[in-house]
RNA sequence: GCGCCCGUAGCUCAGGGGAUAGAGCAAGAGACUUCUAAUCUCGAGGCCGCAGGUUCGAAUCCUGCCGGGCGCACCA
């Protein structure tokens, strides 16, 4: 389905504002989804709607007699060559060869800006991904998190979104100090505590610290945190995954924004105290069960500090709040939702994503099962380009699974280096045309495309709907599934049609073409975080 | 028990109400004197988990069931 209600560069706005209108007209003014489309038949033509038969109940009329009105209207504008009414009521609509030479020169007229759209823009979004505790390397349950949130910040950003990247690490309470407490015992060579960290990482994160055998233990887990973050961000950078804030629990707490946000709770009236906890009454909006703030110990709870952190994500002015977390973290969505509004915010600006877990070989990964494989591992084994392809391929409601030395042999095959070939392919034809003094500019006047041509730039025209479903559905994959169609069709392209034709006017058409394809297999590539090679 | 996700080709998965359900991989047959063969072309492979419902029209929306994953802390 195309939707076109924003002023967005779009090849076939025209085409849908006549069928509007035409439509507006036949109504008195009501104007259903249009249901425009790209039939996966050619035979129905390249664009088709099925508006006819649902306004046939509405207008008492015969889909048929409605489509002939429709045809009678849309038959007039430049960009159809031909119109036919098929079946219980599709109008089929042909592009003209003047649709084909104003579509690529209006795609290279908007350069990068070709399928920004502003359907969600105007939001300041704040995501919030990975937040994995510092207390070992990520894992690539982690890198799933980090390529979906990045590539979805990517996108909320393309789409006109103030997006600020979060990283949000625990470095309080009880798994913290187990964490410092391993560090030393690695360091000193001393037994690790029951429940501790024995990664390998933990003895390189100890040797690099400069401390003396007999320093207390905060400093120990203070300066370890330190480091483990800085390795922590190095991988997500090597990733292309940057932040713009890394904001501590500590903070939260010795701020006293901690404190602040259970006031504010309490002040809303949502707070009550029940077998000597503190709680917050969050089954009001929807969640399962209350939850506690303070413990009858005295203790603040994580949630308390989640609180906090919500309250100053809309007090730093956020007017969208994104988490991205794991399948089994799915239990937190109504809690956090339910904090919010506790705090007196808008529940429904706090958005969830949640994306299902990674399994190895088809287990949960594990440090008991020894099958933990690092995000540094798998870029490591594969390359990032493949591995950020791996991970944001399919959709993030998706199950994925990972056998390590398999995606190792399996690599050389990743389809990423097919959609990279398509572009070293376009930089090399250009390159040609520059060195042989072939090179011209515009798309020509005369040439009547072929077939792959025809193929190719409809393919092309796709993208502002593409991108900005891909957006609102917080669906990165959607661009990888379409970059890899517009790879394919111009491997087609190239294979059956020769770009440095002898005829200026077919050059002139099929150079735009490559042009306008390289262009957006960069711009599609770069959303999903990667490279466009110039050669490979 | 309750909640979330999944079930589509041998395998991994796309398909947000449209006409004959697609791709990659695997297996099969072909194509390089050419701007890169990391490519292209062709054939084969399907009760879209099951059963109802809504609709002119359902893989898609609704309900129930079956199967798989995950979660239901005064842990973090």
């Amino acid at each position: 389905m195309l939707c076109h209600d924003s002023p967005v560069i779009d090849p076939v706005a025209d085409l849908h504002a006549a069928l509007t209108s035409a439509v507006a007209g036949l109504t008195g003014g009501e104007v259903p989804d249009l249901a425009l489309e790209r039939p996966a038949n050619p035979e129905h033509g390249d664009y088709a709607t099925s508006v006819a038969m649902r306004l046939a109940p509405l207008l008492g009329k015969s889909p048929r007699d409605i489509a002939q009105e429709l045809a009678g209207v849309v038959e007039g504008l430049p960009t159809i060559a031909s119109v036919e009414i098929a079946g219980p009521g599709f109008l089929n609509l042909r592009l003209s060869h003047d649709w084909y030479r104003s579509t690529l020169t209006e795609m290279l007229a908007a350069g990068s800006e070709f399928g920004r759209h502003d359907r969600i823009a105007g939001a300041e979004t704040l995501v919030e991904f990975v937040s994995a505790n510092p207390t070992g390397d990520l894992t690539i349950g982690s890198a799933r998190n980090a390529a979906y949130g990045d590539c979805v910040s990517r996108l909320l950003d393309f789409a006109g979104q103030k997006v600020t990247r979060e990283y949000y690490f625990n470095d309080a309470g009880n798994q913290i100090t187990l964490f410092g407490q391993s560090v030393r015992a690695r360091r000193l060579g001393e037994e690790i505590p029951e429940g501790g960290y024995p990664g390998d990482e933990i003895l390189e994160v100890a040797n690099a610290l400069d401390l003396a055998d007999d320093a207390p233990l905060d400093d120990w887990t203070a300066r370890g945190v330190a480091v483990m973050i800085d390795r922590i961000r190095t991988g997500l950078e090597r990733m292309r995954v940057t932040f713009d804030l890394w904001t501590s629990e500590q903070t939260l707490h010795s701020s006293g924004a901690v404190t602040a946000a259970i006031e504010r709770a309490r002040s809303e009236g949502h707070v009550f105290e029940q077998d000597g906890a503190t709680w917050l009454r969050t089954t009001t909006f929807g969640d399962d069960k209350d939850r506690v703030l303070l413990k009858a110990d005295g203790e603040t709870t994580y949630f308390a500090a989640d609180l906090a952190y919500i309250d100053l994500k809309f007090k730093r002015g956020a007017t969208r709040a994104i988490y991205v977390l794991g399948a089994d973290h799915h239990g937190y969505i109504q809690r956090l939702k339910a904090g919010a509004a506790c705090l007196g915010l808008d529940a429904d600006a706090v958005e969830v994503l949640i994306y299902q877990l990674v399994t190895v070989s088809g287990e949960r990964m594990g440090k008991r099962r020894g099958n933990v494989i690092t995000l540094n591992e798998l870029a490591e084994a594969i390359g990032v380009d493949a591995a950020r392809y791996f991970l944001v391929e399919r959709s993030h409601d998706q199950m994925l699974d990972i056998d390590l030395d398999l995606a190792v042999e399996n690599s050389s095959k990743n389809p990423v280096y097919y959609v990279q070939y398509a572009h070293a392919r376009c930089q090399s034809i250009l390159r040609k045309a520059v060195e042989e003094g072939l090179a011209v500019e515009g798309v020509g006047s005369s040439h009547v495309p072929e077939g792959p041509e025809m193929t190719l730039v409809r393919r092309l025209a796709e993208w502002p709907d593409v991108v900005a479903t891909a957006a609102e559905l917080r669906a990165p994959h959607r661009i990888v599934t379409w970059v890899h169609e517009l790879a394919a069709d111009f491997h087609a392209f190239h294979h059956d049609l020769y770009v440095l034709h002898e005829d200026a006017d077919t050059r002139a058409f099929r150079l735009s073409a490559v042009r306008a394809t390289g262009e957006a297999l960069t711009r599609a590539l770069g959303l999903i975080g990667v490279e466009a090679p110039d050669r490979m």
